[in-house]
DNA sequence: TTGTACGCGTTATCAA
DNA sequence: TTGATAACGCGTACAA
């Protein structure tokens, strides 16, 4: 906990010299001082004071990390597996650089504003934000932002954006199922925004494509939270058999689906065909294992994480970062069932 | 980004006043301009320096989140779902309390030290020191200290530590797999310290208080590493045969066993019983759901923050905390096989 | 009740 | 090459 100040008292010189020493100027400061004061640094292991430096460079060496939480999934958004492995991608990135990290949570857009001014961060990367929320905290904060996974049309022209060609991962999946021989499809998920809305874009293309007619109903809306858990879970299964195959908008609900319709009696992929997406431990470790749309997680942090740090050096970058999904083919989609479920279902 | 002095002179009052205004000290300033200053804050939306408050009363406001990453697990900590539940509880717990949290992962406790001094965190929780890490932190770290799930007994003795009853977990599991009739028991795990050594510890004294004999082979050592795993698992499966049930150290390499024994054609719990220990997702929609020892992982984070947060108030707490486990039977433990496995090997 | 002035640790400017 | 000194924004002791 020693001072510059406190230094410069014990060599007999003053501060401005070993701030010199400290930050390298050595052409501002003779041979002879630069090595007493080194060793000095050496000897009392100085660690500077980053308020002090902070205050006085107007910079802060921080970036903010904010996650605006959304009310229904988890309580905390750092125990949603997939935050965990983009801010792991992210705090990487941002430690080799030389800066720190400074997480953020909440639910208020104008709490996370309050958060980056007082501490003066000098970059942000949100993650979250819908609606015009990126578009109302870009037009107040002019530092660099880079936005993780924004499907606003409206926001993706105020800022730099992190996202994943989602839609085009249902269609090359549904596509595929399709041409397992599949023309019973449904689509299951908990909302209709966001990603959830970009991937049930996809299928609904694939299922165009294909000359499928697409109905309401084939949109199957699980409600996970655990007090309706089970019972949307035995509606799910029933709804379920009136098709040959289900395109889980996650890892999650497509193992979730597995679960529960394997506690029901119904094999898979000879029952029913389901795939996933997101390709996690989840699936990988299911037995059948899932099918589903790999995406690079960790990835997308890092590339949000150095965007931003490139923005702040000054340089250009591109305004869309679009990552590549790819399909990972496993065990769990086969050509459809020959008979329908329960006798008196068929179509 | 406005400042108090700005303040002061729009207002033409002194810096005192409107300081004394924000911090709410009613006697100190007259009504009049109370509400004056009141309204004008609200206006212009001001927003504390928090580096110049700091540095001006020498707090900083943050709980520095410091993390020993080990080398051979996850590449990057927060990925590893443990982890991820662990600092959601941290962050929640620090956030309402009206703290920051700064998070740090590194192997070098040296860098830690450092991270610590600079920002001048206000209290440090700790997690996965091993061996006099902690120890060394403490000596040169004078202000509150919390570890997680330290398991150096001369550790210990220095700092408060919230733990988990691992022992007694294990110990009760395999007491119960014992009691369905098992009495040729593995035990597996990648290697024999902290966490893995206690619970291994429970699963010797369940053997020896049925006078059970363990021999070394009892131990299963598996090699997680990508490169290796293949070749592990199919020594796993291989060895496993000569066992009747298998305690794996978590849930993670119970399912992982159980996937690879599934892909074998074996079945659970009809040809071997498997029991896992953390109880998360992965186990729970695994089908056979697994059974496994429960902890709250979140819990443990919480009481850890709460722990410090006394601590900074200058509160007495606990020295050691330990968590209970809990018993989650489901369906991978039954009892045992009649016959051996492969024909020739019989014991 | 209000205001002045100083200190916190650092960096930067400018004069010596 | 070196050293005073101001500035960063805030809190507070002390004076008015």
């Amino acid at each position: 906990m020693i001072t510059i100040k406190e230094i410069a008292a014990q060599l007999n010189m003053s501060t401005t010299t070993v701030s010199n020493v400290i930050h390298g100027k050595d052409g501002e400061v003779s041979e002879a001082k630069r090595a007493i004061v080194r060793e000095f640094l050496e000897k009392v292991d100085y660690v500077p004071n980053i308020n002090a430096r902070n205050l006085a460079q107007n910079e802060s060496k921080i970036i903010g990390v904010a996650l605006k939480a959304r009310a229904d999934k988890y309580e905390n958004l750092i125990m949603d597996p997939f935050v965990a492995e983009l801010i792991g991608g992210i705090e990487e990135t941002i430690r080799n650089a030389g800066y720190f990290m400074m997480l953020y949570i909440s639910r208020d857009t104008e709490k996370i504003m309050r958060y980056v001014s007082t501490w003066n961060v000098d970059g942000l990367i949100l993650f979250g934000m819908i609606g015009d929320d990126g578009i109302r905290v870009s037009a107040r904060y002019k530092k660099p932002i880079v936005c993780i996974d924004t499907y606003s049309i409206e926001g993706l022209k105020h800022f730099t954006n992190v996202g994943l060609d989602d839609e085009k991962g249902t269609y090359e999946m549904v596509k595929y199922i399709i041409s397992c021989g599949h023309n019973r499809i449904a689509f299951m998920s908990d909302n209709t925004n966001g990603v959830d809305y970009a991937r049930f874009c996809g299928y609904r293309k694939a299922l165009e494509e294909a000359g499928i007619e697409y109905k309401e109903e084939d949109f199957l809306k699980i409600r996970p939270r655990s007090e309706e858990i089970e019972e949307s879970l035995e509606e799910m299964c029933l709804r379920s058999m009136d098709y040959t195959a289900v395109m889980c908008v996650s890892d999650l609900y497509a193992v979730t689906l597995m679960s529960a319709l394997s506690d029901r009696g119904i094999r898979i992929p000879e029952g029913i065909s389901i795939a996933g997406f997101d390709d996690n431990m989840l699936g990988s470790l299911y037995r059948p294992a899932l099918t589903t749309v790999h995406q690079d997680v960790k990835q997308k942090g890092v590339v949000a994480a150095q965007t931003l740090l490139k923005q702040l050096k000054g340089e250009k970058t591109e305004h869309q970062i679009t990552l590549p999904t790819r399909l990972v083919i496993r065990d769990t989609v086969t050509t459809p069932r020959k008979t329908s479920f329960y006798g008196y279902k068929n179509h």
